[in-house]
DNA sequence: TCAAAAGTGTTTGAATTACACCCATGT
DNA sequence: ACATGGGTGTAATTCAAACACTTTTGA
């Protein structure tokens, strides 16, 4: 068998991301999670918002890919990246066989306040923040990708410090709570939120404090680069 | 773009398994972990030992592949089969680029000893079960994958019930503290572990008893099917 | 009856939760 | 001064580890 043979016989190859950032709902008006889609031009599912995502460059590596459809679609780098899940099920894709490697990927909610990227991303009306609790129907086998990519987000902020992802450089602990109620849908008790944290290690306090609110100033707080972020796999980050 | 373009772009697809089986360790006869590798015959790294795998047929699911691969090296059906990674850097094969999907694999040692596959495949010469602590060099980037399939392994044992995969229909609980035992790679207290698995609920007694021990016979156990073996993910089994 | 593993009971300490309470600031 | 979120203290509870102890068999 010939290597052409063989590469024909292959399926296709294609790099998508589940990007999450933090914004205020349009209905409650609290923060939630939102992800980009991009809604298809082309056959099949034209018309239905997808994942962002595209073919894989002769010479770049998956994680790269992941990053650069992000930026193209988002004009946001990712403060976390990592590999969800390889999807390549036959009846999955209806044209052609393509085996999807899917990424899933934290964008700061500081970045994207930041300039006017978010301005310039809204007037493409192909690309639209969609709250994660509440998605259109979507291309492929997409929702249950995105399922998926909640539900590691979920558990993961439970054991990880993933949180500090999503939230600028200095922040106040009742910020990086907020981060963690609204992925996780629940109310968290600030005393022992605060305990969780210190005890952790992950963050140190600047010395500073935010003023300017109508109640007692609250410590600002950095992250404390010495400790791993994440999780303690031999692979290491992304 | 025509599709036959970018599909020669896109790099060739392998699928790779990382197979488990509990084996008496030759240096200490205790149970330890071993996995089956296969002797490369051809360019690169001809000669070294590399995980079992190959091309993804052009109409089979990703999972149907592993075990498939899995099949015709060992002659054995996994218990238990789940995506692990896939690797995709650049510089990961030095020939052609190739994204490898790698799985891993447990396989009953119940089912090892079974019949005469066990000799069957250990006549092939070009295929092995080493001491997963004790590997020879191996070929590619598959000494940091089997690594992370180790450590996926032992992190999973901890929170679920997969140890369940290793062993036979019906055992002790004695047998299956020893599969804990000699996965994690240390002893862990009889009474404590029979509380542990008492209250998961995911054993029940078969009212028989283990005779011909030379102390008192043990209880025997069978598996509870109506609890979840694995972990709780929206994927579901694979 | 004795050795050894099966199986039970109890104590300890760490970690999580719930919640009462004080502190400091803008209004 | 006071309302409100920042921040501290502490008791109740749950959970896992450690280990003493009893039971049952073959030799």
């Amino acid at each position: 068998m010939s290597d052409s043979t063989l590469a024909s016989m292959s399926p296709a190859l294609a790099v998508s991301t589940v990007v999450f950032s933090l914004m205020p709902s349009d209905s409650t008006g609290r923060m939630a999670l939102h992800i980009p889609l991009v809604r298809r031009i082309r056959e099949p599912y034209r018309g239905r918002w997808a994942l962002p995502g595209g073919p894989l460059a002769a010479d770049e590596d998956l994680a790269d890919a992941a990053r650069r459809h992000l930026v193209t679609t988002t004009a946001l780098s990712p403060t976390y990246l990592e590999q969800l899940y390889a999807f390549g099920a036959r009846g999955r894709s209806l044209a052609e066989r393509v085996v999807s490697i899917v990424y899933w990927a934290l964008v700061s909610r500081a970045n994207a306040a930041d300039d006017a990227t978010t301005a310039l991303v809204q007037s493409d009306p192909n690309v639209c923040w969609f709250d994660a609790d509440d998605l259109p129907e979507l291309a492929f086998d997409h929702r249950t990708i995105v399922d998926y990519a909640l539900w590691r987000l979920r558990t993961k902020m439970e054991y990880s410090r993933i949180a500090h992802a999503f939230i600028g450089d200095t922040f106040t602990l009742a910020g990086l709570r907020e981060v963690h109620e609204a992925v996780l849908g629940r109310e968290l008790d600030p005393a022992n939120f605060r305990r969780m944290v210190e005890s952790s290690d992950s963050v140190v306090p600047t010395g500073e404090f935010l003023t300017g609110t109508p109640h007692r100033p609250p410590r600002l707080y950095r992250y404390n680069h010495a400790v791993d972020l994440v999780d303690p796999n031999p692979l290491g980050r992304t």
